[in-house]
RNA sequence: GUCCCUUUCGUCUAGUGGCUUAGGACACUGCCCUUUCACGGCAGAAACAGGGGUUCAAAUCCCCUAGGGGACACCA
């Protein structure tokens, strides 16, 4: 086994990236990262009947979303190409043959029928489910029968019932099986691609992989794939099994129970730094109470050792909590940056970007995603057309009237327009007035926002624009009577 | 059914025999701050699946039971 660290994350094309593996990955890369090691793409594409289109692209595109960075794999050549499966097939068939040779692999012609009766009979005699070696008892002669009749087979491997397979799992530690569990895979198909199990163990070997970091469902199968290293005389790689992702019922993350593509993500307003630093908390942990952590952070922390053993439920409020603190660490021009394309759709891109950052700025601390400065706070960018009913009821009283016809023309009168210059209207006017700053606050704000929350109403103020401002304050003076009749 | 894995607050988790009246975070509740909503601060409720051992001492080690999950394809 080679010095240097190289692991692979090696999904399938049959699917787009779901975000269980999307963790996988990520593991894998921090793994990596943290060793100085190679992180390798390989698309295990023996599967022809679920080949899925665009499956590949989504693939990069989505760990290339989420700063996972390709060493080696599509697109990306390194020395132990093709990174595709599909494109390496007679290596696959000469060590097959190999095995065949060596008595390590069968012919079997078994149709697919008779193996669904022999595993129904199994089931009903409550047996353990394996092939029955029928085939394995076929005389050379028959077998070259068979052959010359051109009779469909698979290369099963022949698996010794007398032993026990043993390795250490870096997460779990020692697992045993015995040999006799242990079914005669099928290593070939009978169109002549291999199986996931011969493929890979093939590919991990000459790519020179020294992890193998993959998902717990890998387990069973594994003591397979260390006979398969053997058979080859080949060094075992380390293996970690993660821990799954689960639904809130606690089984396999699933369709129908949120979201569990990748991609699905994005669109929503999670931040690349929320998903990453969320999934990876998600069965890991660095030892002490940290949770907000940059992929460079991870890097440096991350460690095999502490991976937890069991699965996690994927939980999507904590999700929002961290996309929030991301979001808060975030520059005002950074989100500006996120921003601009919304703003363009919106029709909002006049607005100057001194303008939209110092919006930003106002309410980074309370949003939970980016695009809600569009959509929850939109009185940044256009005048309110309708007006919270509740708190048109509370706080648009009759003497509303005349103190914002007022205050607006204090405000227009002001000439540095900032916040304390601001305040100071509204606190000298409550005061001359006997009156308490909150019954000219509240129904300011809901005046030139149309709701009853969001920043304090004096930086609000500042920051829309003294020409804004009172545009909307005597808008809703001049319409008065209107807008507190409507709620009724 | 068979094999394997797993089991600390609702959820993510800390805990590797004494430091633990089991810690943190999300969510939840209350209070404070406050012009609103958030933020923030403080407080609260909330867990070692059960039973046996081992030990002076167990959430931590062992065994059994139960629950959960995964695998059992010519899918990965």
């Amino acid at each position: 086994m080679s010095d240097t660290v190289r692991v692979r994350y090696a999904p399938s094309p049959t699917g787009f990236l779901h975000i269980g593996g999307l963790r996988t990955a990520l593991y894998n890369y921090l793994f990596a990262r943290h060793h100085g090691g190679k992180f390798i793409l390989r698309v295990e594409d023996t599967d022809r009947a679920r080949f899925v289109e665009g499956a590949v692209e989504d693939f990069m595109h989505m760990l290339n979303w989420a700063g996972i960075e390709i060493d080696e794999g599509p697109g990306r050549d390194g020395p132990y190409g093709p990174y595709y499966q599909s494109q390496r097939l007679d290596l696959y068939t000469n060590h097959a043959q190999k095995l065949l040779n060596e008595g390590h692999a069968y012919y079997c012609f078994c149709s697919s029928d008779r193996l669904d009766q022999m595993r129904k009979f199994q089931e009903k005699s409550k047996l353990p489910p394996k092939y029955d070696r029928t085939c394995l008892r076929l005389s050379p002669e028959a077998i070259k029968k068979n052959l010359d009749d051109h009779i469909p087979f698979v290369l099963r491997m022949k698996v010794p019932h007398d032993s026990t397979v043993q390795f250490t799992d870096l997460i779990r530690g020692e697992v045993e099986f015995a040999g006799s569990n242990i079914d005669d895979q099928v290593l070939v198909k009978s169109d002549g691609y291999p199986t996931y199990h011969l493929a890979n163990v093939i590919d991990d070997h000459y790519m020179k992989i020294t992890h193998v970091i993959r998902g717990e469902e890998w387990v069973s199968s594994t003591p397979k794939h260390i006979l398969l290293y053997r058979y080859f005389g080949w060094d075992v790689p380390q293996f970690a099994h993660l821990p799954l992702l689960l639904n809130a019922d606690r089984s396999k993350m699933s369709k129908r129970q949120g979201d569990v593509e990748a991609r699905a993500y994005p669109p929503k307003g999670y931040l690349t730094e929320a998903v990453v630093n969320f999934i990876s908390l998600l069965g890991w942990n660095p030892g002490d109470e940290r949770e907000i952590f940059t992929m460079d952070e991870l890097i440096k922390e991350f460690s095999i050792e502490r991976i937890h053993k069991a699965g996690a439920i994927f939980n999507i409020e904590k999700l929002n909590w961290i996309n929030t603190q991301h979001i808060r660490r975030k520059s005002d021009e950074e989100i500006y940056n996120m921003l601009k394309s919304d703003l363009e759709k919106s029709g909002y891109s006049d607005f100057p970007k001194q303008y939209v950052m110092s919006a930003i700025g106002l309410m980074k601390e309370r949003i939970n995603f980016i695009h809600e400065l569009l959509t929850f706070s939109s009185y940044f960018f256009r005048d309110p057309d309708t007006f919270d009913p509740d708190g048109v009821k509370k706080r648009m009283l009759p003497p509303a009237k005349k103190h914002l016809s007022e205050l607006a023309d204090r405000l227009e009168k002001l000439d540095v327009f900032q916040h304390n210059e601001i305040e100071n209207v509204f606190r000298t006017y409550a005061e001359e007035n006997k009156i308490k700053a909150s019954e000219l606050i509240h129904p300011t704000r809901l005046a030139i926002s149309g709701v009853t929350l969001g920043p304090g109403l004096f930086d609000l103020i500042a920051v829309i624009g003294k020409e804004t401002v009172v545009r909307r304050m005597r808008y809703v003076v001049s319409h008065f009577d209107q807008i507190t009749k409507l709620p009724a």
